[in-house]
Formats: structure tokens, sequence, C-alpha cells
DNA sequence: GCTTGAACCTCAAGTGACTTGAAGTCCTAC
DNA sequence: GTAGGACTTCAAGTCACTTGAGGTTCAAGC
């Protein structure tokens, strides 16, 4: 029904702020949208359909760049849809390489923490089995050695 | 045995880069080396021990204003191992969130390529699945509605 | 119609943790 | 002696915004 969006309406309506939205139109990820007489941006219903799904691919980790492949291929009938699988698939195999890195350090800090616990808490700084651990060089990339 | 180290040694053996290296310096997170006459950086083996705990607890996570702390707590008699433990049990609440959230991406983006492979791959653009499904509001925020 | 204060405007700089580039100097091996 | 690789400093670039300064416009209440 309300046609007419401020900035800060379709920041609250998107889950952005004002200055992301002045910044997305900045990089030309939003066009630049008509201005009252003051000068005052408004918005349309499609502003808020187009911001949507570009903090969706956001929050989904996709970089700026992909961002703006994706939002091209959303409005272009010429493209298909499989560079979108593509994409995605990309995407996917960075989210599980963070997965494995972080279960990696999840594990190591709860022994860290649980050692700690059960040997030295309260002890000097210097003895303490953390900060022994984070003294041993990375055995990350070469496990056998 | 090798008491001299240049900077490219020093990054070497420690798994840096030497602008890294310079970057702490003068940020103070390493002290000051002494230089030769021509002014070449050189180190021992104190500052080789003291940067691979450092890119160890950068590998773990832990923000640079937390090396500090760490790095302070290492090398003070006086300061308690609880904040060492402290510190890691923050930084492993934080890795475990990041975990959580990273588990939904990856849910989502594996459904998003397989409905896109099983529905409409090859077809155009503006139709395809993953873009729909980008293209609607985030649920993250209220699973309940 | 006037006032108040929230929301808006632009432009510039800051954030974190480095990386990259330019332009010049030093060191080592041949 | 010389070639070229490693080093030096300083500044600017990266990503994706966020923050701040200083000024203007808008909406609501009186």
């Amino acid at each position: 029904m309300d046609r007419a969006l401020s900035i800060g309406r379709l920041a609250e309506r998107s889950g952005t702020n004002p200055p992301t939205i002045r910044y997305y139109e900045q990089i030309g990820l939003l066009k630049r949208p008509d201005r009252r007489e003051g000068g005052h941006r408004t918005y349309g219903q499609t502003d808020l359909t187009r911001l949507t799904f570009i903090r969706r691919c956001r929050e989904f980790g996709f970089p700026i760049e992909q961002v703006r492949s994706l939002v091209d291929l959303l409005e272009n009938e010429d493209r298909s849809c499989t560079d979108a699988r593509d994409l995605a698939r990309d995407n996917l195999t960075l989210v599980q390489a963070k997965l494995e890195a972080l279960r990696a350090l999840e594990t190591n800090l709860i022994q860290m923490v649980n050692d700690c616990e059960a040997v030295c808490v309260g002890g000097p700084g210097p003895n303490c089995v953390i900060l022994e651990d984070l003294s041993e060089p990375s055995r990350s990339k070469c496990q056998g050695c």
C-alpha cells in the first residue's frame, strides 16, 4: 500500500542501515532513487524487493561482486540459472572449508580451557597450559611430523 | 645455532610475511629489533618464539588486542592464568556461535543447489529456485513466524 | 504559523589486519 | 665489479561497511 518509503523505512523493512543503503547506491548495487523536493530519497516496492535480495545474498556470505552477478541474473532473462547454481556451489565449498577449520578450532579451545581448569587455574600466568599450547608451532600444516 | 635472522628468514620460520612482521612492529606487538649497519633488521631466537606465539594466537582467531593481553600474560609473572582461561573461553563462545551460523548456511546452500539441479538447471536465470530462495526475506530472526 | 527534534543530506575518515606498490638502498654470490 | 634478490620507508589499497562532522528538511504538537 505504502509506495513511497523513506530511507529509514526502507532500512527497517529490509533489515539494513541507512548508511549501508547509501553505500550500496554509491557502489552501483542499488540504482539511484527518486528524490523529494528537499533532496530526501524515496523508494518503492521494487527497491525493497531488490534490497531484500541483496541482504539475503550477503547473509549467505556472497561477496559483493557475486551479489552483483546474482542481481544481474535475477533481472536478465537471457542468462541461464546454471550460473546461479555455480555461484552457490562455489560458496558452499568455501563455507565447508571454513566449517572444518572452525571445528578444529573449537576442539582445540575446549581442550585448552579444560586442561587449564584441571591443571593450573589460578596459578601464575606464564605457567598456564593454554599459553604453553599457544607457544607451540602450528601443527595444522603437517599432521604427521 | 643461527642467532641472527633476517626478516625474510624470520618470516619463513614463523609462517608470516615480512610486511606482516613490520606491521606487528609498527603496532607495538613485536618490539623494535636490532639493526645491521645498513639498516636491515636482525632477529634472534626470542623473537622467533614470540612471533610464533602471536601467529598461533591469530590462527586461533584471537583479535590483535587479545593477543596483546596474551603476550603480556606470557611475559608477566604477576598475572594469573585465570585471565588466559577467560580469554580462551570468550573466544570459544564466539567460535561456537560462528559454527552454528555456518552450519545453517551450509544446509541452506546444499538445499539450494540440489533444488536447482532437480528443478530448473539450465533454464532462464530469473526463474531459478536459488534466486527465488534468495528473494525471500530472512527467516533466521524469527523461526516461529 | 512556529518550534522542536528526529530524520535526513553530503563528504571524509575510521575499522581490522593486513597487502600492495613505488622508489630507492643493501647484501651476497659469482 | 656487477647482477639481482632481499631489504628499506612511506603511502595507499583491500572489504564491507560504520562513524563523525556539520548542515538541511520534515512531521508533529502547540
